[in-house]
DNA sequence: ACATGTTCCCTTTTT
DNA sequence: GGGAACATGT
């Protein structure tokens, strides 16, 4: 492993970017410039040449499959079985953090704390609100949700929510929020339990409250590297400026125009303004871009589109670009049908005249609805495809069922948990014990789990014998679990579990729930390949869960033509991209032009155009079927600023 | 407690 | 058009 090895495959931009170690550098990256490599070059680069401890480095992502890529690519430089670097996203870094220090923050939580999703936290909020009979007519728990995950993000507490929100909202839904928001973090902490925000928001929080630690980390973190930069938050963006305050070594890889998800409270402005946060930053613009070495028309269309915007860091250069290469067809449909046969035949005709690759192939969509015609068509014409979801997984309900026992096994304060596993099997304990119970927990200031225990424990007269005996046979077979958790492996205990409770029983019963069988199947083998690895535990497979989305799963092992949204589009490349139902009212989306974001579509049309290496196919259809009612629709405006040279129009 | 009918809404979704 | 979240009846 020499120098040569790291430094050899590099341009001289991307060489210049690896080898500015000390000091901040923002690395502007476009599509297919090789911005991975730089980071991962980066990475061995400091380890080899600049002897750096690994221990000193933190490379931060926001997905698992960045983050994987990226420690794998770095291991294939510097060798397996070398010390690594922390290398992993956002939630990941700060999990691992508050797993040691959480107790420093606050003394109810405990370093077993339980990782809640947006389902978890959704049934979060909802019991909260029950419990402060907000009626759900009136504001719903989803609208709860993301006001107070968006105060979240910005760092807010419940004890400031009403006042750093006073003006932004209407009174009486801040009212409101105030409230749910005190009472749900109330629910969270005697849950032992923190939500996706909370993961950054109270590491924050504790880096800023506790001195000492906060030295530690900067000591320790003496290299940060930063991926997707215009991607992050305000809560990371604090994190990680917090973080590199001192050493000011921190590098950060983005592209403004690629940045498509503010809507979940990313913004942008924070890579724009990297050059005033760090006054002595260097800044390197990646400027050749490997995706298009048989000509750029497509890039070079796109960055057209894309000029259009005015939230840029700067006019970039486009004086390198040749603009060879194949025209962009452009499909005016008359209506979807005649679009989805249009994109069917084309790629029949690629696939089967061509020869070219079906998995080379990608139809990309603004919304998930239009995937329907396009897998209606495919099934018909015999095309095998498969949708990219973002619906995975772990969402699926017999998953987070067994999970939820699981959960409440590894820590038993976590009420939510408790409370879904009680849900299923049904055991005849309905609303009435638990309000019970419930009521009996607060008076006596305990966890719902202790109160449960104590009422089957001693007849108290507050249940009536029929369920008593329920809930006295729910808290044997729990008890027996956790005891046996000490003693057998996590993939005996979920089966045990699976026998036990009944659960299997049910799902055997049901001769349409087979798919449910496999899933549950599928997630106790992932329990025994986890076991393989060393110090596996319980705890640690529910985190790694917990974290783990299912795009991050291992997709494609036949091939296949992916239909995907635009947004789940980043990141990747095809030779051939279709992207259907370029029109008004879809992109930009009617939602999206209320509320001012025409930018943000634009760059999302930009990342959708982006992805194609060989051609790319634009198509709109004139009359579309959408949610029952048929529009009337004109082409996309965004159609009108591409270059009319570059492209070939055919009307069907 | 649960099955069945009914109404409602509808972008995108890294963790 | 369709799924899911509610409401109602047994």
């Amino acid at each position: 492993m020499s120098i040569e090895r790291i430094l050899d495959p590099l341009n001289p931009e991307q060489r210049e970017a690896v080898t500015f170690t000390e000091g901040p550098l923002l690395i502007l990256a476009g599509p297919g410039s090789g911005k991975t490599r730089v980071i991962t070059h980066k990475i061995a680069y400091l380890l080899l040449v600049k002897k750096i401890d690994p221990s000193q480095i933190l490379g931060v992502t926001f997905t698992n499959k960045a983050a994987n890529e990226m420690r794998s690519r770095v291991e294939a430089l510097i060798g397996a079985n070398q010390p690594m670097p922390w290398i992993h996203t956002f939630h990941a870094t700060c999990a691992r953090i508050l797993r040691t220090h959480i107790s420093a923050l606050a003394p109810s939580y405990t370093p077993s704390f339980t990782i809640l999703d947006e389902g978890d936290q959704r049934d979060a909020i909802t019991q909260a609100m029950k419990e402060l009979d907000i009626p759900s007519e009136e504001i719903s728990p989803g609208i709860c949700a993301s006001v107070i995950n968006k105060a979240k993000d910005e760092l807010i507490g419940p004890e400031e929510f009403r006042e750093k929100y006073a003006g932004r909202l209407d009174t009486y839904l801040l009212e409101i929020v105030d409230r749910v928001y005190r009472r749900y973090q109330a629910v969270l902490e005697k849950s032992n339990a923190l939500d996706f925000a909370d993961l950054l928001r109270l590491t924050v929080k504790l880096l800023h409250a506790n001195l000492e630690i906060l030295n530690d980390y900067r000591d320790r973190f003496r290299y940060i590297l930063v991926d997707e930069y215009q991607d992050i938050n305000h809560a990371q963006y604090i994190f990680t400026r917090t973080l590199a305050e001192r050493s000011e070594n921190i590098s950060v890889v983005g592209d403004e125009d690629q940045a498509i998800f503010s809507w979940r409270g990313s913004d942008p402005s924070y890579i724009l303004q990297f050059e005033q946060d760090f006054p002595n930053a260097k800044v390197i613009e990646l400027r050749s871009h490997y995706r298009w070495p048989d000509g750029d028309r497509i890039f070079k269309a796109a960055r057209d589109l894309i000029s259009h915007n005015t939230l840029r860091v700067k006019s970039k250069d486009s004086s390198h670009l040749s603009g060879e290469g194949d025209n962009i067809q452009i499909y005016a449909a008359r209506d979807q049908a005649d679009e989805v046969r249009a994109v069917a035949r084309e790629i029949c005709r690629l696939w089967q005249m061509e020869g070219v690759d079906i998995d080379k192939i990608a139809v990309l969509y603004r919304v998930n609805t239009l995937s329907r015609v396009i897998e209606e068509s495919f099934m018909r014409e015999r095309i095998p495809y498969e949708v990219v979801r973002g619906l995975g997984f772990y969402e699926r309900r017999e998953v987070k069922d067994l999970l939820s026992y699981l959960k409440f096994i590894a820590n038993p304060q976590d009420e939510i948990s408790l409370l879904r596993a009680l849900e299923r099997p049904k055991r005849g304990i309905g609303e009435a014990t638990m309000s019970i119970a419930r009521t009996f927990a607060a008076a006596e200031r305990v966890p719902l789990w202790e109160a449960m225990r104590s009422l089957v424990g001693q007849p108290r007269d507050l249940l009536k014998s029929r369920q008593v005996s329920s809930l006295k046979e729910f808290v044997a077979e729990m008890s027996g679990w956790i005891d046996a958790s000490n003693s057998i492996k996590p993939s005996e205990l979920a089966q045990r579990i699976l026998e036990q409770s009944g659960y299997l029983d049910e799902i055997l019963k049901n001769p349409s729930d087979d798919e449910r069988l496999g899933n549950i199947r599928e997630l106790i083998g992932q329990l025994r390949e986890y076991e393989q690895a060393e110090n596996a535990t319980l705890s640690s497979f529910l985190e790694q869960i917990a974290l783990m989305s299912d795009v991050d799963q291992v997709s494609g092992e036949d091939a296949r033509v992916a239909l995907l949204t635009l947004h789940a589009s980043k990141g990747l490349e095809f030779d051939y991209v279709f992207i259907i139902g370029l029109e008004e009212k879809l992109i930009p989306h009617t939602r999206s032009i209320s509320e001012g974001m025409v930018e943000e579509e634009r760059r999302l049309l930009y990342v959708g155009m982006t992805r194609a290496r060989k051609r790319l196919y634009l198509s709109f259809a004139h009359q579309r079927l959408l949610y029952g009612n048929l529009m009337l629709n004109n082409p996309s405006p965004f159609l009108s600023e591409l270059p009319a040279d570059d492209l070939n129009l055919v009307v069907g």
